[in-house]
RNA sequence: GGAACGUUAGCUCAGUUGGUUCAGAGCAUUACUUUGACAGAGUAGGGGUCACUGGUUCGAGCCCAGUACGUUCCACCA
């Protein structure tokens, strides 16, 4: 069969995969094998395939690749998560676009259309992870808000708040006024701003109790007979009508005198407190701080500390309120423009500064983040950190690289509490239930709540009964409203490892007691907070054991100016594309081979190119080795020789690849590993033993050597299947006729490599470079024969390979001899001179220099090497070893020289 | 402000317990080959004071201290 001048990719990718889910090698089933289970991150319903999920999702189908191949039950189950907000925002853009507002629209209706996106849209991701070869159970795709799991995450709610850690806290929180939800810290970035400072006066009041002065009137003169004001520097003018207080170092000699007075708020003319505390810096503006405790974290703090009023001039979507008493309506930076010139316009302004500073972002809609103080859900992360922390400190649960460790324990050890309810519709509803009057119960249904709700209130009833008949109203079933809000997206993931198999929902089943813990997680760095530390803390509440047995952390993905790839820099490249374009395999290639273990990678397209032409190259051997096979023929035993070192050689260098690549393996260095194959099958398989047993053009080939041959070439590229399984497939069934398929192919047992074998090699390769050489530095054309002469001590040794280096060379003859052999090229390898007879004139000026080069830096390292062994100290504690080694370095140098010198007179 | 990590060839990176046949690889580059699997190739070559300064040691790319630069994370001064 005539084999095509290329490899075409779309087709063979769409062949095999569809040939590999009718054989269903990707699902799995609990058996008597070793189980290997990867649970997927599981994207975004509303994801598309980026660099990122490249990366980590070929790495996964790599580490689940070979555990096939090594006799693993291998587990990887794909799916995807709800991701409330993104996808709210996505559902909620969609409906704008049909001119319909979220607002008009009941909950029903809006989970009603959300659920139509998700049918229509939440998959596309995981078609995307079939075009790149992604080896996943499908029959196990799973979906964070499937039934079962949606009630395993309210149970596990309603578990955690009856063990008491979950509560209901007013907290200062991070807002998104255009989600307007919550957000965690961990959802906001933090990036440099150019801000101006204001310096503001308050003028003061005249006494600490005087209450003739109170606001009222709005002309600072009517208010102060004097004109004496304290300053302060301030970031955010539309917040002063929050202020209650202004705030100095107790140490400050500046204000000593102002200990305990009054001050008024400019604009609104309340009256607040000069209130001292060491929070405050001196030597930062003007050292003294207002004190907003509505607006500002830290200013919140304060207000608990001195018992200050709070005053929230803010409304969810960052609209001052009534409370503002000024500018109610305005948006918080127009508000902020107007009123700095209204500041301005009434001498309140005293100038501005430039300053950047970090201000808040946040992720999901990169506005400005608002501190705001808001009734929220929390988890008490303490209580529930168990054995997470010393789990990775110990080990038992191991991060590569493993400098995440630190990080692990520094959050660990600073843990502060999870904001867990997010203002939206789509998600996990938070089954909290309310009176009209406020009281509250947390239920899985609204019967059961009001069968709490009912208990509660006959309690707080008979307890106030002496006071008030009733404190709290009575009411039906029907008065009673679930909680609005959802819970955050991470709240229903970190249950991911266990519940992708009812391991909650219905605790040890089968598949669980199987499956669970999984082996190998392989996620981002950036999540090992929001996921990675809450499914250790999960798998341990609920299934009393760790999720994973280890965790590797994948690089951040950059391009070549080490710029994170993201869509707003449009520096993402198009991947499906990509993959159509230079085929999965390729672009596999291209990502792995530029992924140092655990350091973000410099991506560059260009890396693909490296990959075609990688899977180019083992095309072309294919087109080569099956060319041989209509000219096999059975030889006489007493054949040539060449092709029984080479087939000696090969197996022991396989032997010895397999122990390093499982040695990479085991420490995730997929890269190199990938090197090595990829060195492995171009240079030793294609540029040398290809060569050595190829037969003359048109000459046939001992039938031996080409079943060897093709043995050969399968089991390498059943090593480089994992990374490339396309082309491996393909050139697997093309080598000849079968019926079994590489992908669940076994691999074999690793055996022991023969060193006197691989070392033969190596000096075989390295004289054979040699002559190269100094037939190019002569400028002998290729076809320019020689005549080979070698003088060894070790003739037995060249006996084995003096055909192929005669074939490597274009010698026409080789001999022994104990004679300097006049008027030829000398080369020196190791002990042994090589005279190379032709009958071109030659230059010997290059082959001078070559061997008086040599000869300088061997008489250079024997003199560092005596240098050593005559130093007292070194014989004394150097290692009896490394004396040994020095020993004979110094010896073989020796035996060197003398060599060379001896064909430098002979020139 | 605190911390972690990094600095090795033009670029991206390896260098495991200190031992001058360890200064490496892949790209890129140069010369020569339009040879019969492959020019998407072959053969061979050039290229580095291992950031800097000290120290420990018989011996340092590797260990220690400091400096400079870079990246990231955490906390943040209004």
């Amino acid at each position: 069969m005539e084999l095509p001048k290329n490899f075409d990719h779309s087709n063979a990718e769409q062949r095999w995969y569809q040939h590999w889910l009718d054989k269903k090698y990707f699902h799995s089933e609990p058996d008597d094998r070793e189980p290997y289970t990867v649970v997927i991150p599981p994207p975004n319903v509303t994801g598309v395939l980026h660099m990122g999920h490249c990366l980590n999702n070929t790495i996964q189908d790599i580490l689940v690749r070979r555990a096939r191949m090594q006799g693993k039950n291998a587990c990887w189950v794909p799916g995807t998560d709800h991701a409330s907000i993104a996808t709210e925002a996505k559902v909620v853009h969609m409906l704008r676009e049909k001119g319909i507002a979220k607002s008009s629209l009941s909950r029903e209706a809006f989970l009603e259309y959300a659920w139509e996106w998700k049918e229509k849209y939440g998959g596309i991701i995981l078609q995307q992870l079939k075009k790149m070869g992604c080896s996943l159970d499908w029959e196990r795709t799973s979906f964070t808000m499937d039934p079962d799991y949606y009630q395993s995450v309210i149970n596990v709610f309603i578990d955690l708040y009856n063990k008491g850690h979950i509560y209901r806290g007013k907290r200062m929180i991070n807002w998104d006024v255009k989600a307007k939800t919550a957000l965690s810290d961990e959802e906001v970035i933090r990036k440099e701003t150019q801000q101006k400072l204001y310096f503001l006066k308050y003028y003061l009041s005249l006494e600490p109790g005087d209450r003739s002065q109170e606001p009222g009137n709005s002309s600072p003169d009517s208010l102060h007979t004097t004109h004496d004001y304290i300053s302060i520097a301030t970031v955010r003018p539309e917040t002063i009508m929050g202020d209650t207080a202004i705030c100095v170092h107790p140490d400050d000699e500046r204000y000593k005198h102002l200990h305990g007075k009054f001050a008024f708020v400019p604009l609104i003319n309340r009256r607040i407190p000069i209130i001292t505390d060491e929070y405050v810096t001196m030597d930062f503006g003007t050292g003294a701080l207002k004190v907003t405790p509505a607006h500002d974290m830290n200013d919140n703090q304060l207000g608990q500390k001195h018992n200050l009023e709070v005053v929230d001039i803010f409304n969810e979507d960052g609209t001052l309120n009534e409370a503002a008493q000024i500018y109610i309506g305005e948006d918080r930076f127009e508000a902020r423009k107007k009123i700095a010139k209204e500041l301005e316009e009434k001498g309140y302004l005293l100038k501005t500064e430039d300053y950047t500073s970090e201000v808040g972002y946040s992720e999901r809609t990169d506005v400005v983040v608002e501190p705001r103080l808001s009734l929220q859900w929390w988890v008490d992360m303490k209580k529930i950190t168990g054995p997470a922390l010393s789990a990775v400190m110990d080990e038992e649960i191991k991060f590569y690289p493993s400098k995440f460790k630190n990080l692990y324990r520094h959050w660990m050890e600073n843990i502060k509490d999870w904001c867990i309810s997010r203002q939206l519709w789509w998600g996990h509803r938070i089954p909290a239930w309310y009176t009209p009057d406020g009281l509250f119960a947390v239920a899985a249904t609204k019967e059961e709540a009001f069968e709490k709700l009912t208990g509660q209130w006959s309690i707080v009833n008979s307890q106030s009964q002496t006071e008030k008949p009733f404190l709290h109203s009575p009411f039906t079933i029907d008065d009673i409203k679930q909680d609005e809000d959802c819970l955050d997206t991470w709240f229903s993931s970190w249950l991911w490892p266990f519940e992708v198999f009812n391991g909650y929902s219905n605790p040890n089943n089968k598949e669980v007691n199987y499956y669970y813990p999984t082996n190998t997680l392989v996620t981002a760095p950036e999540i090992i907070f929001f996921w990675v530390a809450r499914m250790i803390m999960a798998g341990y509440e609920y299934k009393g054991q760790k999720p994973f047995n280890e965790v590797y952390f994948t690089g951040i993905v950059r391009d070549k100016q080490g710029r994170k790839m993201s869509k707003s820099l449009g520096n993402s490249p198009d991947l499906l594309q990509m993959i159509e374009d230079e085929g999965a395999d390729a672009v596999r290639f291209g990502i792995m081979i530029s992924s140092p273990a655990g350091n973000d990678l410099m991506w560059d397209q260009a890396s693909n190119e490296q990959g075609k032409f990688f899977v180019n190259k083992m095309w072309n051997a294919l087109k080569l080795v099956r060319s041989w096979e209509s000219r096999t023929t059975e030889r006489p035993k007493d054949g040539k020789t060449e092709c029984i070192f080479a087939i000696d050689w090969f197996e022991n260098r396989l032997s010895e690849v397999r122990i390093e690549l499982d040695a990479q393996f085991n420490d995730f260095r997929l890269s190199e590993s990938l090197k090595t194959i990829y060195s492995l099958i171009w240079d030793d398989f294609c540029s040398w033993y290809l060569e050595w047993v190829k037969p003359g053009f048109e000459q046939p080939i001992d039938k031996t050597v080409y079943e060897k041959t093709v043995g050969f070439f399968e089991e390498l590229i059943q090593l480089l299947h994992p990374f490339m399984p396309f082309i491996t497939e393909e050139i697997y069934h093309l080598l000849k006729d079968r019926n079994d398929d590489l992908t669940v192919k076994q691999y074999p047992a690793i055996t022991p490599a023969d060193n006197t074998i691989l070392s033969t090699a190596i000096l075989l390769k390295e004289v054979i470079t040699t002559i190269r050489d100094a037939r190019n530095k002569n400028q002998l054309k290729p076809k320019d024969t020689i005549k080979l002469h070698i003088m060894t001590e070790n003739k037995t040794t060249y006996s084995s390979i003096e055909s192929i280096l005669l074939k490597q060379v274009n010698a026409l003859s080789v001999s022994y001899t104990s004679m300097a052999v006049a008027n030829s090229i000398t080369v020196v390898v190791q002990k042994d001179k090589f005279f190379m007879e032709t009958t071109t004139v030659l230059d010997i000026t290059s082959q001078k220099e070559q061997l008086q080069k040599d000869l300088v830096y061997l008489e250079g390292f024997l003199i560092s090497v005596e240098k050593k062994l005559n130093n007292e100290r070194f014989v004394q504690n150097a290692k009896p070893e490394v004396i040994e080694s020095e020993r004979k370095k110094k010896t073989d140098a020796e035996i060197k020289i003398i060599v060379i010198k001896e064909s430098l007179l002979n020139l």
